[in-house]
DNA sequence: TGTTGGCACTCAGAAGAGCCGAGTGCTAAT
DNA sequence: ATTAGCACTCGGCTCTTCTGAGTGCCAACA
């Protein structure tokens, strides 16, 4: 079923309309704003055959009308046209991103810090997913008898470090020998190629008894496998209080409570990339809107989200939390801006 | 003015409550639920006495009666008893903290989770302030030409690292000799001991060239520097949006996005420590109430802080913030529990 | 002098009535 | 297919009234 173009304006302005007021639209609005050459009785009737197809509903009888969660779909989908950001707006985004930031957690903070504060809204960042990234150096210090210190530097400039417990009686030669065998051996392999069985044989060459050797072995390998977990960092949740759309504070809390589990949210997000590259993704952005994000208490909320990269095999996402009464194309824009300079400022760390 | 024992007993009983029904509360009431052996308007005259004191106050004129600030204040001074927690509560926050983790931030992390999840407020935590700890070791490591990692181990099984550029042409042997020297020199020192000059002298017995040596030495000294950083972590910001004291969302927001500026709280925290090191504190725990608090937006709620011991000279705090309206008891009898059991576990890993 | 019963008074909040007006759907004419 | 016209709907605003918990104060009492 096509909509033919007058339904279209009439859906795009009642979307233009609803998010610039939050009122519902009625049909003599829509002609006052708009200019329609058509009469509000017209209207009237392409109003409800788009209410019929579910792009739109009323909050009651004697109301106008707001968008459905398929109206917002359909108008991000083929509706609206991404804006293109002032010089001023690129300009506040550029000065927060770039700097002098060694690190790239840093660089990815600032830039999520940016993002809500561009758009108002939450923002998130995802770590880099290291597992494509491989080892540039590991390095096992000894701190005291019984402890050690395993030190992973990734490609494209991450730093990994975790505290070990190791076998009270190992001397720093013998530490000494075994992070040169294991460095040796590793240094250079993607992390998701690293096994417990490679770990040992890494260092099967030392002298060292396999019994000791065993136990500081196996915690290095737990050091690599901790290095590619995934974080998530949010920020902004409260600006969500200032909206109308929450004002009815059970939605405002539900909506934060699932947001402090950041755990689920991660996976929310993982799930979101995942489905992206299955259907072969056309779009820099992936967005869900309403009852399509199966987080609970997000059903007002619209959920976007972009890629980054560190590098050519290691990548991660920036995304945004609004309500689904947003503007949109705003939105993308500026986040899109966003992801652009981080991809560049990532770039000079490599 | 001394209250006499009749009085600080309505005061207490004013404020019990209220907190557990969160309606003021009227001299019928206090009757029914207490049994002062005196009859209501005997009640009614102390509670005018008690309001013309400025302990108790009334929303409006027909309504009951209320604590004010100051008769909150009474109560967490002279009129309430800590309790002692039940078996049960004590397992629940003892499992939850003690447990296998090697890394003191994830400790204390744990600990802070754990305390939001025992009082059903906000908790926080700061991180241990590392100025009085000494260096237990320093190692410079080079990741590729121009770029270096300073990794600090200090005392009390903290480690810090730090991405540093260095001059393109430092060779690794270099860089050996420079981190051995620093490290030779630096080892045992206090990190407020360690000046930019330290840094420079500790290795000036090496015959590197003074042009390239400086630019390395500044950004060690850098590193050591940016590793007493404190930080802020908090949880459970949402669980404040049940309590009907801040049903106003206006409050609510206010709340959140003050505590949404970590730099900001972190530096009430310490002044809050820093207050009671001066006035030579004798109970466990710093309090703050309602507007005694000089945050924006906390006017109603309540901030309770203790401090956590790891090693002899370093320290740091624990907290938690509430509505002003709260079990102040029960809150600082949880709190009190998770700093013993946050402290037996530091003492673990040191 | 502290305590008590009694009484007039207060006032927030709930409950109900009424109105307003933006918005709708439908019908008949163009 | 479009339009004018019209009867109808109903959320939300205002206004009023009512209710009841709670108060302050006074006069009597132990």
């Amino acid at each position: 079923m096509e909509l033919d173009d007058r339904k279209k304006r009439v859906l795009q302005a009642i979307v233009d309309d609803y998010v610039a007021t939050n009122e519902p639209v009625g049909s003599k609005s829509l002609i006052e704003r708009h200019n329609f050459q058509v009469s509000s009785a017209t209207l009237r009737n392409d109003m409800a055959e788009l209410e019929r197809l579910g792009f739109i509903e009323k909050p009651h009888t004697s109301a106008g009308r707001i968008p459905s969660d398929l109206g917002y779909r359909e108008y991000v989908d083929s509706l609206m046209k991404i804006d293109t950001l002032t010089q001023k707006e690129q300009q506040e985004i550029e000065s927060n991103i770039s700097g002098t930031v060694d690190e790239a957690a840093d660089l990815i903070k600032s830039a999520t810090h940016t993002l809500s504060e561009a758009t108002g809204f939450i923002s998130l960042s995802m770590s880099p997913r290291l597992q494509k990234s491989f080892l540039k150096q590991i390095k096992i210090l000894m701190i005291e008898p019984g402890k050690a210190l395993v030190v992973l530097v990734l490609s494209a400039g991450v730093v990994k470090d975790k505290i070990v417990r190791i076998p009270n009686f190992i001397t720093d030669e013998q530490m000494i020998k075994i992070s040169g065998a294991i460095e040796k051996n590793l240094t250079g392999k993607p992390l998701d190629e690293i096994t417990l069985v490679t770990v040992e044989t890494a260092a099967k060459d030392t002298e060292i008894p396999s019994g000791i050797l065993r136990q500081v072995l196996y915690e290095a390998y737990t050091a690599i496998k901790q290095a590619d977990q995934l974080s998530i960092y949010l920020e902004g949740e409260h600006k969500m209080l200032a909206f109308p759309d929450f004002s009815s504070m059970g939605r405002a809390r539900d909506l934060l409570g699932t947001l402090s589990d950041s755990g689920m949210v991660a996976g929310y997000v993982n799930e979101m990339e995942n489905q992206a590259q299955v259907s072969g993704k056309k779009d820099s952005y992936m967005i869900r809107i309403g009852q399509e994000i199966t987080l609970e208490g997000l059903d007002d909320c619209s959920f976007i989200t972009a890629t980054y990269n560190m590098g050519d095999t290691v990548s991660g996402n920036i995304g945004v939390i609004g309500p689904k009464r947003m503007d949109y194309s705003r939105v993308i824009s500026k986040m899109d801006f966003v992801k652009k300079k981080l991809n560049e400022e990532l770039k000079k760390l490599t």
